[in-house]
Formats: structure tokens, sequence, C-alpha cells
DNA sequence: GCGGATTACGTGACATGTCAAGCATAAGCC
DNA sequence: GGCTTATGCTTGACATGTCACGTAATCCGC
């Protein structure tokens, strides 16, 4: 990782809008006002915020953001593991990603990959031992990060209308949004998602 | 570009607090109930919204969100040019990657690159008419897709909410974050970001 | 103006991601 | 059983990003 943004961004450039029309809304038009103002916002605690996250996870545990997410999907379940199509549609990768991400995590020793009994297609990512702890180890940190830039900014108040907003634009984008499958992955109901999440059983400092 | 997540997520495996652990919140523990609604819908929308803008980019105009926030910082400029410290900042990279970034937009056309005259240690990163034409054409497209997938999601009256939210939260982030430069840029008060802005002058359908 | 910081970049090696194919096992179907 | 298809992954080539370092142009005191 490694990026950087000083202490201020300005506004110049994300210009969400045209820089002389005066036009109030087109419809089919530029941002208004207020929409500027919440994409702008929105913008900037993305880019910092990813930047941050992977940034101490480096640090305090040599773990990039793609780490944190396997190893959490595969702590969340409860054998530890998972076949490549299940811990992919989890996160929300392609399996090609995972394929290779996997197979380094491997070299590293955090997880192993074997052949399922079941089906003999399948590889299963099992979390090792030394994975589980590297996992144990850096929850506490990332919640806390987390606790401490994103929700230390909130206002308490403010807490349920960012979340009930949120969770409508994220119904939005499920309704409308494109999403014509990189692979044929997922099938009809598959479970996708499981992502970043903050923390893990257990670890705690 | 290529992902995909099917039609919904579990809540499964993005966990963010422990799944047995009862505590009310240790102040250093887990996220809490509310925090952690906030925090699963952040995340979510932020996942999709990548892969929908980098995919409506790819599709639309072949180019990658990448080369959006670059074309869009250059094309918001006055001159239609930066230097390349000038433009990083901008849309807050480092310099290495946009180095080569702006080499490859180089050879498709999209940017010039040549020696700035005042600095000779400087380079010039300029928008060629063949980028800018890209850069207007794309331009209602992507902003017609933040309008639809992001603003058609927000009821009106959580938009202020919304955008307060996210602003305290950017601040905060501004407060407490990290930040020691990969590089050493951004000297002090350098006026950082700009980034991934929908639209610029000119374009409209 | 000379020598040592500083600043602005470019590069090369390597980590990561994406895409298009390819291979093996499983399922269906007759 | 033997074929055709579908499924589950892995690969290889290549696009992108990051890091550590190297080089050239400027700036600063003296």
């Amino acid at each position: 990782m490694g990026r950087r943004a000083d202490d201020g961004w300005t506004e110049e450039g994300l210009h969400v809008m045209p820089r002389k029309r005066p036009a109030p809304e087109p419809a089919t038009g530029w941002l208004d006002e207020e929409q500027q103002r919440a994409w702008l916002a929105y913008i900037k605690v993305q880019l910092r915020l990813v930047y941050e996250m992977n940034r101490q996870l480096q640090a305090d545990s040599r773990m990039s953001l793609a780490d944190w997410d396997v190893l959490t999907a595969l702590g969340a379940s409860e054998s530890a593991s998972l076949t490549v199509t299940a811990l992919a549609a989890q996160i929300g990768w392609e399996r090609s990603r995972l394929s290779h991400h996997a197979k380094r995590m491997a070299g590293r020793g955090l997880v192993e990959l074997a052949t399922a009994n079941s089906d003999r297609r399948a590889t299963e990512v099992r979390l090792t031992a030394e994975g589980r702890v590297t996992l144990e180890r850096a929850a506490p940190g990332h919640v806390e990060l987390i606790k401490r830039l994103f929700f230390g900014g909130v206002p308490r108040e403010l807490l349920d209308p960012l979340s009930t907003a949120l969770e409508s634009v994220y119904a939005n984008l499920l309704a409308h949004g494109s999403l014509p499958p990189p692979d044929s992955l997922y099938a009809d109901g598959a479970a996708v998602d499981a992502v970043r999440g903050a923390g893990d059983g257990a670890g705690a400092d």
C-alpha cells in the first residue's frame, strides 16, 4: 500500500457538475448541489478509508486488505474451510483471483489448499493454525481503526440516518445495477458477500 | 473490471462483532449493533459501486476508473495540462503510479507527456484532442450512472444527513488518520484531492 | 558559482488482478 | 456404458500498482 493525501483536498477537479452551466437540473444533466455535496463526501471518505485500512493492516499484521477479507470469511465459517467458489462468492471476488491469491497465501502459510472429498473437482481453502492466529491478532487493531476513523466522526444521532441512506442506496444498486457475471459464478440464490467485516470471534488484546 | 455479486449478500462472514460475546461495548471492543449496521451498509455500497463504475466506463468508453480520474482532473485544469506531481496530488495517487499509467495512456493517445519549460525536472501531462473527446463522450454516461445507482436510492430528506455524516467522517479521518507519505510528496498545504468527480464541462448528450 | 540538500521523475522487480482458455470430474440422458 | 454438458478450478499472458532506488535539475548558503 502506499498512497497519501496530505491534509485536505480541494474541491476543484472533483467537479461533478459543469463549470459553467447554471441549469437547475436537466433531469438527465449534472448533479445538483445537494447531490454533489454528498457525492464528494462519499468519494473522499472511500478513498481515504481504503488507504488507512490497507496501511494499518500492512503495518500491524503484514497483511493486505485482500488477505483480511479471505481470513475473515474463513474464520467465520464453522469448519474454517470453504471451497473456492463459496469463498469467492462470500467475499465477492472472481474465482480466478481467489485461486491466485489463495496460492500465495498458502505459500505464506496462512491457508492450505486441498481437493475436497465430496467433489473431486472442488478445492477447499482451509485456515491453518497460523492463519487463525494471524487473524485473531489482527482483528482487534482493525476494529479499533474502524471505530476510531469511521465512527469516531459520526454523531450518534446521525448513525441511523446514515445506515438508512446507505441501505437504500444498496437496495437501489441491486435493483438497477447491471452485473452480467464475469464468469458464470453465483447460481441463482447463491449467498454472495460477507466482506471486510471487522473482527472475528476471539482475538482482542 | 469483472467481478460479480449476484443478487444479495449474506450478513454472515461480514461479522463485525464477535459471534458469541454479549458485551455491550467494551470501549475497545467490537462494533455495537448500530455501528455494525452502518458499517455493513457502507462496505456493501462501496464494493458494489466501484464495480459498477468500472464496468460502465469500460463498456461505454473503453476506459478504466483510473483513466477517468486522470482525464477528469486534466479536463478540469485550465490548461488541460498538469505536472505529474500536481496531477498525482489532485487524484490522490503516488507519482510512480501515475508515471506508469500516464505512459500507457500516452500510448493510447489520450494524453501526451512533455518536459516542462519552466522546470526541466518536471513532466507535463497534457490532455490530447482525442483525450478530451473521449472524456466528453464518457462524462454524461458516468454522471447518469451515479444519479441512477447512487442517488436513485437516496430519499431527498436523507441527502442532507448523509452528506453531514460523511463529512464528519472525513473530517475525523483527516484528524486521526495516520498517513506517513509513501514518498515525500505533498509539501505542507498542497491541495490534494479532486477525485472521480462525475462529469466535466461540456459533454452532455 | 561550487557542493550538498531537495525536488521531480523514471525504472525495474515484483505483487496483484483480469481475461480467455484449458483440464478434470460430475451430471444427465439414451 | 458412452456421449454431451455443466461445473469447479487452475493457468498463462498481460494490465496495473507498489516499493525501493537511481538520475537529473533546482535551490541554498557561502
